[in-house]
DNA sequence: TTGTGTTTTATTGCCTCC
DNA sequence: GGAGGCAATAAAACACAA
């Protein structure tokens, strides 16, 4: 009885134990995240190296896989819904939304298909270019491709393209990341064992009935997508605004619009937008996230990585922060994915032709989504110290093959980066504009949906942005590292900041007013 | 500073498939 | 029956407003 009770206690300590909800730190997030982006359903084999790769346990990585897709179900059905009430041919989303939420695991073997998954077609079509932590352990395994080859069946145009582009640019880490995998075909090889196999599965349930067809819809919507990617221009931010309300025929027209209004990149040039401002909503968000994610970067570069979870002192405190901005964001980050990369890419390359910002934006947003990972590379630089911290973390590991550039940009980077300003600074600005203009769709969707929900979560973001901002604009002005010089000047950048001055109050330039304002105007209506 | 609301994490139960 | 997943629930961590 004793022993029993004693028992007993034991467990409900050591349940309280794991009880006691411990935020992942933004490494991880953004590791979790960035798989996730690729791999709804990660095999266990996957989840294990992630898990490795993060300093979590299996448990975790499953949990949060669980969690975030139930996350991204949530999130889709009430796309759904409120696109069902704004707009009926809105047929893309919703048959995304369908796709979603009927993607249910009711049958297990669903991260085995989910090359069938529409969403992850979508997913992976537009982000194998995107960069996944784990994507870099399992890039130096050759374990998981298997993705893409999926992407290839369905959406192999626009994938394709996407690929092509990314690959062409070369410089893109993340591209590159990607394109490891592919063979000179571009097709991929079937690292895993597991995967082959799984390739040779036909769906089940829900798939296996609905897989083409959905399949077809979302090829058909990504091809809309490639198209107006490849003819039209690259300039996503700008250009791609008016496609998606013919494409999406009104329904998305608003959530659209808004999310490149948000982005516009129509302002690139102009002079009286200050780096350090951005647009309250959306961008803070991201700008926000990456900001802090970047205050992380020193942590990351600093930190944390190694200290992925113990937790403790130092990179708690900074993790927090983090934290913070990281959490508001990721729900549409993960959701994103796509169109973020795409349109960062588009737009950075053509926008400003010049790849170098591109990169840089690559390469800040490497040090993002490197979180995990990335932090490892930096780290080599010098977050030796940190590492220690995790004994789980590889150092040598670390880069993956391909990476050597950006992992050398990013370790020059927090080479200069060391104090908080400057990757205040640096993360503010580029992150923002690269993700935020592809997810900002989403996230004006759901300003749209959420109303005043989203309104107040987005005022919160503004918060958080404003005291970044003004952090940010004070390391600016006292101190600017090379590189975030080079991005500061990317217009894009720049718009961004320049909510920060409208949420703020402060003048606001006509031209980006007129963001606003039809940005604003589209979420309301 | 406190209260409230939101998000994230952890746990548990159930379902489906093999 | 085991494995994997979803859904529901509870609780912690945050953010924001009063």
């Amino acid at each position: 009885m004793e022993a029993s009770n004693e028992l007993q206690s034991e467990e409900n300590k050591s349940m309280d134990k794991n009880r006691k909800r411990k935020l992942k730190t933004p490494a991880q997030v953004a590791g979790l995240e960035n798989f996730y982006n690729e791999h709804k359903y990660p095999t266990e084999e996957m989840k294990s190296e992630l898990a490795e790769d993060l300093g979590l346990t299996e448990k975790q990585v499953s949990g949060w896989f669980c969690h975030r897709r139930l996350k991204d179900k949530r999130l889709m059905k009430d796309e759904a819904v409120a696109n069902g009430r704004q707009d009926r041919s809105s047929g893309v989303i919703q048959d995304r939304g369908s796709g979603l939420g009927q993607d249910s695991c009711g049958s297990s073997k669903h991260g085995d298909y989910k090359y069938l998954d529409p969403k992850e077609v979508e997913s992976q079509g537009l982000h194998n270019n995107g960069f996944s932590a784990a994507d870099i352990a399992y890039g130096n395994r050759n374990h998981h491709t298997e993705n893409i080859s999926g992407m290839e069946d369905t959406s192999s145009e626009s994938s394709s393209y996407l690929q092509d582009r990314l690959f062409l640019q070369g410089q893109d880490p993340y591209d590159m990341e990607s394109s490891r995998y592919l063979t000179p075909n571009r097709a991929l090889p079937p690292l895993n064992p597991k995967s082959a196999i799984n390739m040779r599965h036909k769906p089940s349930g829900y798939l296996k009935v609905k897989g083409e067809i959905e399949n077809a819809a979302i090829t058909a919507v990504k091809k809309q997508f490639g198209r107006n990617y490849r003819e039209d221009g690259p300039l996503l931010g700008v250009e791609f605004d008016p496609l998606p309300p013919g494409a999406f025929e009104g329904k998305n027209a608003g959530p659209v619009h808004e999310s490149y209004g948000v982005a516009n990149p129509v302002l690139p040039n102009s002079p009286d937008i200050s780096p350090v401002k951005r647009q309250p909503s959306l961008s803070s968000r991201y700008d926000t996230y990456y900001t802090k994610f970047s205050s992380q970067d020193s942590h990351i570069e600093g930190v944390d990585f190694g200290s992925l979870h113990d937790g403790s002192g130092f990179q708690d405190k900074q993790d927090k922060k983090a934290r913070q901005s990281m959490k508001q964001r990721q729900t549409f980050y993960g959701n994103n994915h796509f169109p973020g990369r795409n349109s960062s890419l588009d737009l950075y390359e053509d926008d400003n032709g010049e790849a170098s910002a591109y990169n840089s934006t690559k390469n800040h947003r490497i040090c993002i989504t490197r979180g995990v990972e990335g932090m490892r590379s930096d780290s080599t630089s010098n977050q030796s110290d940190h590492y220690e911290e995790n004994p789980m973390i590889k150092q040598t590991d670390l880069l993956p093959h391909g990476y050597d550039n950006f992992n050398l940009k990013n370790v020059q980077r927090s080479g200069h980066v060391k104090s908080k300003h400057s990757n205040s600074v640096r993360n503010s600005h580029i992150p923002v504009d690269t993700e935020e203009r592809g997810l900002s769709t989403r996230m004006a969707k759901e300003e749209i949906f959420n109303g005043g929900k989203k309104a107040k979560k987005i005022h919160r973001d503004a918060d958080g942005a404003r005291m970044l901002s003004k952090e940010i604009t004070d390391a600016k002005r006292t101190k600017v590292d090379p590189l975030h010089q080079y991005h500061v000047k990317q217009a894009p950048i720049a718009e961004i900041d320049q909510r920060k001055i409208q949420r703020s109050g402060a003048p606001i330039p006509s031209s980006f007013s007129e963001d606003e304002t039809a940005d604003t105007s589209s979420s309301l209506g």
